[in-house]
Parts: C-alpha cells; structure tokens; sequence
RNA sequence: GCCGCAUUCGUCUAGAGGCCUAGGACACCGCCCUCUCAAGGCGGAGACCACCGGUUCGAAUCCGGUAUGCGGUACCA
C-alpha cells in the first residue's frame, strides 16, 4: 500500500488499505507500507501521521515500512518514503536517458498550454507533441542559455499492452495513444508513475492492489517497467467507493476522513466489517466478522468489479450491532472519552448497561447521560411544564401524581433506592391510583432527566441518587403549579 | 473528443446455463414486546437481472451492439 500524505486517511484509502492487508495475510505474503510523498507543494508530516495513526487504528498492521510516523523505517528495503529515496530515482533516470528510452524536454508550462489548446481546437487527442525529442544541438543550446529548466520525458513505445488484472481479467490497451509523458520535472522533482515503478521493483514487489482509478495509468507503468528490465508485478484494480450520487467519493458530499468517524465513536472492527463488504462478499450469508476471520476468507478475486456507494445507514447499523457485543467493562472503556471526567469509573460501569442498545455511536452517549452532570435547575430549565403532562391527562391530573411519585421515592432511604426497588414500588403506587405505568412515569422522566426520551429511567435515577432525584421532581412539582 | 472499466431491489450484495415465479442484509412500512427511546421478534412492500439482438431445448449467467455511469487522458497522486 502506498498512501501519499496529502490529506487525512480517506476512506477509500482505508479500503485499499485493508483490501492489501487481507489480501497479503490471506496468502502468507508480506505486506509493504510506503509512503509516497513526492508532491512537496501538498504532502505534509501531519497527514502522514494521521494515515499512519488511522490504518494502526483500524488493526492493520503492516510487515515492512514506517511503522510509526515520523519513526523509523523497518524491512530490508528502507528507507520506504519516496522523498528519501531520490538518488534512486535520478539514477534510474539517467539509465532512461542513457538507452534513449527518455529525453530532455525544455517545453515551458505556456507553451504546453498553447499545445494543449490548439488540439483542443481541432478535436485532437491533447497529448505531447513530441517537439523536443525533435531538437537540435543549437536549439538545446539555446534553451539553456535562456535558463529554462529541463524536464525528463518518457519515450512511450506504441504498442498494445495486455495485463491479467487479479480483479478485472485480460484487459487491453494501445499506447500509442498516450502522449510522451514527464518522468522527472523541470526541478528534479521525479513524477508519481516513474517512481512507483521504480520503487515497485527496488522493494521487490510483486502484487499492486490499488484503486481502479489506476487502472488506466497500468500501460504507463508497464511500458516505463519493461524499458528499466524490470520484472512486471501482477495488478489488481479495486473499485471505487461512491457517493450516493455515483460520482467518486468526495470530501465535498460526504465525510471522508477516518478520524472524523472515530471521533464520532465508530468502532473500529464495525469500521473494518463495513469497509471489507463494500466491494467484497464471502458469499454466504454471515456478515459479521473480525478482521481475522475476513483475512482467512478473503479471495482478491472475489472483489466486485463495479464501484460501491458508501452506505451510512449500514454502517451506522454495524456499530450498533458491535456495540451490544462489548461487555459493560469495555463499553465503560470506550465511552470514557465521550463523558465528563466527573462521572468516576464506577459510575461508567453502572452506566454501560443502560446505554447499550441506544448507542449507534459513542458519541450518542454524550447526550444520553447529559441529564447526571448538568445541574438540577439546568435540568429544570430544559422544558415547558406541559411536557409533563402525558398525552390524554391534564396538568390538574399530572400534579397529585407527580407528588405521589415524589412521596413514593422519597420514602426509599440511599441503600435501597435502587433501580428495582423504585420501579416496584412506582408501579403499585401508579395502580393505586388508577394510571397507566406508563403514563405516570413520564412526568417523572421529564422531571428527573428533562427530556421526554432517556435510558431506562429506574436505572437512571438510581445512578442520579435520592437526593437529586427528589430535587429535581420538586421543582417539576413547582413549575406544574405555576 | 479519445481510451478503459462497469451495469441484479433505494443501498451493499448472493448468483459462474436449468436449484431463480432471483436469496440475504441495511433502509422503509405494519404488527408484537415495552416506562420513553432503543434493542429484539414476526410479517410486508421493493429488481420485466440497463436496453436490443444473437447462441442454446433452456440465459441474470455466454457472445455482439446500444445506452448510461464512472475513471483516465497533468512538470497531482
């Protein structure tokens, strides 16, 4: 995998990502992490470290490559980011030069302009026009005189190429339509499809799992490695991830980058689930499955061929279903950075329970617990006293029985004002007086959390405590007065 | 424009000539359960398998063409 560090992980590269990692661990074979950072003017130390965070995140773990960022390159073939590897490349591109594969080009960017314009004009193919490769001694002489900078200019060969992509099958294209393109530029800078080539072959690498959005660039790269004697790896062009429009996805229309689904609170094993099936299916009916099991099932050429809309709903389904897996224990971890600090670990733990099935997020957990930290006149402030009058009663009605529960609870002293507790005795004290449980729970609810939807709310006042329980139901008592 | 890739319920997909009057999941709708919200259970609706032609006794599955979508066509990756 070859991430370029020029924005935060994105989830397409995630997939491609995990797609080389299923694919590497299902077969035993060793899996290389590079970075490709050759586009100084976008890549930056922060993206890469928030690639590298992101995929270590996810459980992919790579064989050889930097495995922390900014730390040091492990494997036989460091160092493994291309901008520490540019001696390589100027060599190989003398090599070019030298066996007439490649030549200099003087062309300015408004003359390439010009070119490109006037092809447009005549509703020509807008491709290099060969003009340097056409230079005499006196006009090279001339340009270096002028100062101008030189690039470095492939020489494509017209020829068909014919590759067995891992995914798509026998696929065919004829170079000859493809115009010389630059290697190296005016600033010695080497260009994404030379040095990937380069690095495939000095890293040993024998099997390139990208985006399809690379497929049409694979001629490029196996004419540049067969004019280097390279050996040629095989290819695999993956689908791309969608938006529900169809158009690639796009940071424009939906979220992109990983970090923003983990600070939402996204697990990262229903991450990893999502991510596998879009695109790829074992062909059975299971769905769930740890990233182990899908590295055993994974088959590279199983993968779908055609582009996958990123479907959040399901995602958002796959959380939630890895969220009620978790124990108490792990749930209380998890949710630790979703809560004020206030609230002790053993208040976590006593809360896991009762969010479990609400969350589809951790980040929901924020909300549903708001009600223990916020003040009781905060809680108080919340609502209009309508809101404690159930459907089909009156604010008359709501009153007595609001104080019945009020008087009810407060009979029960600390170490037994506990959930069950509470709820057996409001439910006797609710039939006592003709109302439905349900009905007269809820201007206890409103009263307590200040919020007509909560957890379970027995469970909740339990962990709110006598004290404030009571408060909070008196001054409800007040404002139904009012 | 040119080149390439793709096309099964709204979405992710199963399907590799008869097992398909096309299966599952998400989403949606209804019912049940129920202290709210969820979760869960049961059920429903939803795809003329892009279209046209061919091969075959038989095609979602094989072959052509068309359409549509997407990608590529940079001194970006």
């Amino acid at each position: 995998m070859a991430p370029s560090p020029t924005g935060p992980l994105h989830i397409g590269t995630a997939r491609t990502s995990l797609y080389n990692y299923l694919f590497a661990r299902h077969v035993g074979g060793t899996y290389v992490l590079r970075v490709e950072d050759t586009d100084v003017a976008r890549g930056t130390p922060e993206w890469e470290r928030d690639i590298i965070d992101n995929l270590h995140w996810l459980g992919i773990s790579w064989d050889e490559g930097p495995q922390v960022a900014g730390g040091e390159d492990i494997g036989p073939h460091a160092p493994y980011r291309q901008s520490q590897r540019m001696e390589l490349y100027a060599g190989e591109a003398a090599r070019l030069l030298e066996s007439g594969h490649a030549y200099h080009c003087w062309c300015t960017h408004e003359e390439l302009e010009a070119v490109r314009r006037e092809q447009e004009r005549n509703h020509e193919p807008p491709r290099y026009n060969g003009r340097c490769l056409r230079l005499t001694d006196a006009d090279r002489a001339s340009f270096a005189a002028e100062g101008r900078k030189v690039a470095i200019r492939f020489r494509v060969p017209a020829e068909t190429i014919r590759f067995d992509d891992l995914i798509r099958g026998e696929v065919e294209f004829d170079n000859s339509l493809l115009g010389d393109f630059v290697v190296v530029r005016g600033d010695g800078m080497p260009l994404y499809h030379f040095v990937v080539v380069v690095d495939d072959q000095a890293m040993a690498i024998t099997h390139v799992v990208r985006g399809e959005d690379h497929l049409s660039n694979t001629p490029k790269h196996i004419a540049l490695l067969r004019a280097l004697g390279y050996r040629e790896p095989r290819f695999g062009h993956i689908p791309l991830i969608l938006n529900p429009d169809r158009s690639k996805m796009s940071k424009r229309k939906e979220q992109t980058a990983i970090t923003a689904y983990r600070e939402q609170g996204y697990l990262p094993e229903a991450m990893v689930n999502f991510l596998a099936f879009l695109g790829w299916s074992p062909g059975t009916e299971e769905e769930i499955f740890s990233i182990g099991e899908l590295a055993e099932r994974f088959e590279i050429g199983d993968v779908h061929k055609a582009g996958a809309v990123f479907d959040k709903d399901r995602l958002d389904y796959l959380n939630g279903v890895y969220i009620r897996a978790l124990t108490d224990a792990q749930l209380a971890l998890r949710l630790r950075p979703y809560l004020p600090a206030i609230l002790d670990d053993r208040s976590l733990l006593r809360l896991a329970p009762l969010l479990k099935e609400r969350l589809v997020r951790l980040a929901d957990a924020t909300e549903l617990a708001a009600f223990l930290t916020e003040s009781d006149a905060q809680v108080g402030a919340m609502y209009e006293a309508d809101l404690l009058v159930p459907k089909g009663r009156s604010a008359a009605e709501t009153a007595p029985a609001l104080s019945i529960a009020r008087d009810t609870l407060a009979g029960v002293t600390e170490p037994d004002f506990a959930s069950e507790e509470l709820e057996s005795l409001c439910r006797a004290a609710a039939d006592a007086h003709g109302w439905k449980a349900g009905d007269f729970f809820r201007p206890i609810r409103v009263a307590v959390t200040g919020r007509t939807v909560s957890p379970p709310l027995f469970g909740s006042m339990e962990l709110l405590g006598r004290e404030r329980t009571l408060a909070r139901i008196e001054l409800a008592l007040a404002r139904l007065s009012a």
